[in-house]
RNA sequence: GGGGGCAUAGCUCAAUGGUAGAGCAUCGGACUCUUAAUCCGCUGGUUGAAGGUUCGAGUCCUUCUGCCCCCA
């Protein structure tokens, strides 16, 4: 029967694949196409669960181990004899001679068939069950019964194989645990593992809370541009592409931002997208390069109003989508109930930090500076953010290391620090500077301590190119994030809405460009534009849906909640 | 970008520098209530790739590729 010659040594693969082409062959000389689209399932496996549960006789005790085999009995009553067709992947074959079980999944979830000599037609128990593997699509029709050991089966009399699988499915009681292969292969991940569909079908089920949520509170849905002319809305590098027709560059969006506020200026006092943005960064456990954003702007609003609205989203989804506010996420039990912390960032600096100076580090770069020394941010790092603010025809290009030498000796640090800031053109460029480096400071000594759901609140308006001021300290924005488990989940503001403002922070954005900045926006003429015919006071937020799936489900690393994550070509 | 780890049969994993193995799957046989079925038997390998050290390399060294983790 086998096609292949003998003295051919072949892979084990190669061989399973030749095994299972001649079988698709010897169904095809029957005259059964071995991918035939012409028989489908009547009755999905939980719903034929779902009418039989109820009939479920009571529980047989097992038999013991030695007792004497008992009396063979080959009689099956089903329920009701009333026949239905299923279709799905068969699981697993077992054979007994005149008898073989296979339990098959659909979407909906499993049910075993039972196929025997007796009952199946004779013509598909002599040509088709033989040529039968697990892997396999297939439909079988038949009514319901209850096997002794109490698991619902169909006592088939109709067998089609509707698609001939070619290829092995993985160890059945292992599964794919190669984590390279589960992302390659997620079609084979997701056909084997349960529980890997059960992530993707909650992360479907909370955008769909997401929606519903928004939807009942008159929010539009709306889609903006995937490919901007220039970068604008975040700080992140773009990936670039270009337009033939048009001879144009264009940058994937990292964010959708200055599009819906645009939206809100016409009018639109509702309205949210929920979209793919693409920053070229690397990958982590939280980074995946594209990756999906909800953003959403509410006219008349502020920032504390969708920090309400935050938590009582998330609550909400927490209880649809596991039954529950509380969840485990990293091993770390989370409590999403609302009522979340409020902390300003200062704040979080001085309690979590540890650092008394915490006035002082957003208005004083030299304070910042000896500071974050002592709480062990490298030296490099400081050096970075310092010379941002020198202007770039004093800027030499030795500065960099000099300064970090300089800084790394302890008796220099301070005279290094105001030397640098003593080349500051302005002011205005010594608050921006701290603002950069009080927030690098949250960042190294506070951020991961921020585990429970907390809003961070008023960050330094140089980390904030599109945040409204606030009202009563100029040097920082009415603006938030979200911290669960030290990462961040949202970021949302009250909206800058003063054109005079936004052009003075678009030229900051171009400022601090010239002097090496590579996370910079750029100046978007037409955005302030907009603002010059009038956007209502406004706040807007963005929710990272990934994070928000990675902690509704669980998921240690982004790719476990992204279907097909960015990987190097095999 | 830097550091660390991993890569062996279709899957899950073994193998002091000394003959590449097991379980499952496949294939053949037995078996009419199994559900990780059981029992008997047989297959199946360029040990990620290329060099090197050695009498001898899955194992040690170098480079490369891919993946994972930490740091930036």
């Amino acid at each position: 029967m086998s096609s292949r010659p003998p003295e051919q040594p072949e892979k084990t693969l190669d061989r399973i694949i030749g095994e299972r082409r001649d079988k698709a062959s010897a169904l095809r000389q029957g005259g059964n196409d071995p991918y035939r689209n012409d028989i489908g399932p009547a009755i999905s496996l939980a719903d034929v669960r779902a009418r039989y549960l109820p009939t479920k006789p009571p529980e047989a005790p097992p038999p013991a181990k030695d007792a004497p085999k008992e009396p063979k009995d080959t009689t099956i009553t089903p329920v009701d004899g009333a026949p239905m067709r299923v279709a799905g992947r068969v699981m697993a074959k077992r054979g007994f001679g005149k008898t073989v079980f296979a339990p098959i999944r659909d979407t909906t979830g499993d049910l075993q068939l039972y196929l025997n000599v007796d009952t199946l037609n004779a013509d598909d128990f002599a040509n088709i069950l033989p040529q039968l593997d697990a892997g396999d699509i297939v439909a079988a029709e038949g009514p319901a019964f209850w096997t002794k050991r109490g698991e619902l089966s169909i006592l088939v009399t109709r067998l089609w194989i509707l698609t001939k699988s070619l290829r092995p499915l993985p160890d059945k009681w292992h599964g794919l645990t190669d984590l390279e292969q589960r992302y390659r292969q997620r079609y084979v991940d997701l056909a084997v593992s349960p529980d890997v569909r059960e992530v993707f079908r909650k992360r479907s089920a909370i955008v769909r809370g997401i929606r519903r949520f928004l939807d009942a509170r008159q929010f539009l849905e709306v889609e903006t541009p995937m490919m901007h002319p220039i970068i604008g809305g975040a700080a992140a590098r773009p990936f670039v592409t270009h337009h033939n027709a048009l001879d144009m560059k264009l940058f994937m969006r990292i964010a959708p931002e200055l599009y819906l506020k645009r939206l809100v200026v016409g009018g639109f006092d509702r309205v949210y997208e929920i979209n793919r943005n693409f920053r070229n960064e690397g990958l982590s456990r939280q980074h995946n390069p594209e990756f999906t954003m909800l953003e959403f702007y509410q006219a008349y609003a502020t920032y504390t109003d969708l920090m309400d609205l935050t938590e009582t989203m998330v609550g909400e989804l927490a209880l649809e989508v596991n039954g529950s506010t509380k969840v485990t996420w990293d091993g770390v039990e989370i409590e999403l109930a609302p009522g979340w912390r409020r902390l300003s960032i200062r704040d979080a600096v001085r309690e979590l930090g540890g650092i008394g100076e915490a006035d002082q580090v957003f208005t004083d770069p030299v304070v910042a500076t000896l500071v974050a020394l002592t709480h062990g941010v490298p030296a490099a790092d400081l050096a970075r953010v310092l010379l941002a603010g020198v202007p770039s025809d004093q800027a030499s290009p030795t500065a960099h290391p000099e300064a970090t030498a300089g800084l790394k000796n302890a008796d220099k640090r301070r005279d290094v620090a105001q030397a640098i800031v003593a080349r500051y053109d302005s002011p205005e460029q010594a608050r921006v500077t701290a603002g950069h480096l009080g927030y690098l400071l949250f960042e190294k000594t506070a951020e991961s301590k921020l585990v429970q759901p907390t809003f961070l609140t008023q960050f330094p308006l140089a980390v904030s190119p599109l945040a409204r001021k606030n009202d009563q300290d100029g040097a920082f924005c009415d603006r938030f994030e979200l911290f669960v488990n030290g990462k961040e989940i949202a970021n949302g503001f009250s909206e800058l809405n003063d054109p005079d403002d936004q052009r003075s922070r678009f030229q900051a954005q171009l400022n601090a460009k010239a002097v090496g900045a590579d996370e910079t926006m750029d100046y978007d003429e037409d955005y302030c534009r907009a603002l010059e015919v009038g956007l209502p006071p406004t706040a807007g937020e963005g929710i990272g849906i990934d994070r928000l799936a990675m902690l509704l489900t669980g998921a240690a690393s982004i790719r476990d909640v992204i279907l097909f994550p960015l990987m190097r070509p095999e």
